[in-house]
DNA sequence: TTATTCACGTGACCTAGGTTACCGATTAGA
DNA sequence: TCTAATCGGTAACCTAGGTCACGTGAATAA
């Protein structure tokens, strides 16, 4: 496990820590489609993401959700650092986008971990900045944007992650992440083929030219 | 100052910590309307409140404004201890709504504090913790309410932190918090009171019955 | 093959809330 | 005191986007 620790968290540069991670920390692979942590949960551990992708988000008591961010490899959630202090539950939903793999670390070694070794205080100190950014973005995107602009900015974004240009998504799973619905997802994706920004098909959209 | 942090902060229940945010640290004290902290701009110091009132919110490039969160005594600012890592800018704005008084901690101390006192780094996770659930209920309003509720909300917090049942505010201010327009504040707030759940004047609105 | 489900397209309609344009009343300033 | 700025009320209007209804074709299961 060492070397896939230095791989994927290069700024863990104490062995003792590497150490511990690989002695007492677990690896976990979970299939697609697992949901890793339900809002009101109670958090036992702490994931780092080593593989896959992890979509974070926010349900309300209907059922509408409200895409937040994505946790990739070299990220671990914030919220579940909370849990070391006071038995928490969590405020945000996490399922695996694809197959993925994290390190499971107890939280018990939270505490020692935060005073010996200063890589993991900066790097705990680091993913909640992260999140906040993220989750200021999310804000932002959302009381001071138009849907049309979201859209594109959801499109930009999964494409950035996934690395290609072609998504395989449907109308209605864009518009659950975007807390709307379907039929305005379709009208604007509809302008946007229109307007030269993409090609649509059945599962299926091609990102053209997103400017 | 040592009885002003164990008054305001008795979570700090190390000798050594008390003594060093006495000795290396200094009290400021500025008058309500004061900007504490512009978006964009670096931060060398942390605040600690100890009295008084701070607003936090986010800015758009059009001046639009979104409130977030208020900072009471015993609250610190979240976004200032990023900057003990890296030089960031801060990604919010924070006005003084009152005269009010804070510790200002120099950034330099933090990675020492981290590692040396418990009670600290709890405090760092803690304030953490809860900016990010008020960030999560400040998307949370945004995403899944509409106005009306949202200006309940607002009412109901401001009552509750100012402890009084009339709130001093013009339909302007309340409409620059709520990133809308005064027009629909007023027309929302005419209907609150004809059905009796507040009374309005000038510069002046009293809450009678919030359900 | 046929039947059924799923994904998308689209028109009609409605509502929340943003915008414009006034008004009069109150307050502060010269 | 007179005047200008501030505050709130309200009507008319517009737009984004949510909702309903229904249609079409592609994929998939029977």
């Amino acid at each position: 496990m060492s070397e896939l620790v230095t791989q994927v968290f290069p700024q863990f540069n104490d062995e003792e820590l590497v150490k511990s991670l690989d002695e007492d920390c677990t690896i976990r692979r979970i299939p697609a489609g697992t949901t890793l942590m339900e809002m009101g949960q109670y958090v036992k551990s702490i994931p780092l993401i080593t593989d896959g992708r992890i979509k974070v988000f926010r349900e309300d008591d209907d059922g509408h959700e409200l895409f937040l961010y994505y946790l990739e490899p070299g990220d671990a959630c914030a919220v579940s650092f909370a849990c070391t202090l006071h038995d928490q539950t969590s405020q945000v939903k996490a399922v695996a986008m694809e197959d993925s793999e994290f390190i499971s670390i107890p939280v018990i070694l939270m505490p020692e971990w935060m005073s010996k070794y200063k890589s993991w205080y900066r790097f705990v100190i680091e993913t909640y900045q992260n999140r906040f950014e993220e989750l200021l973005k999310a804000l932002d995107s959302i009381a001071f944007h138009r849907m049309d602009e979201r859209l594109l900015d959801y499109l930009r974004k999964n494409s950035e992650v996934l690395n290609t240009m072609v998504l395989r998504l449907s109308h209605q799973e864009v518009a659950y992440e975007l807390n709307t619905s379907r039929e305005v997802i379709s009208r604007l994706l509809k302008k946007m083929e229109k307007d030269g920004m993409v090609k649509l098909g059945r599962n299926r959209i091609q990102l053209i030219r997103l400017d």
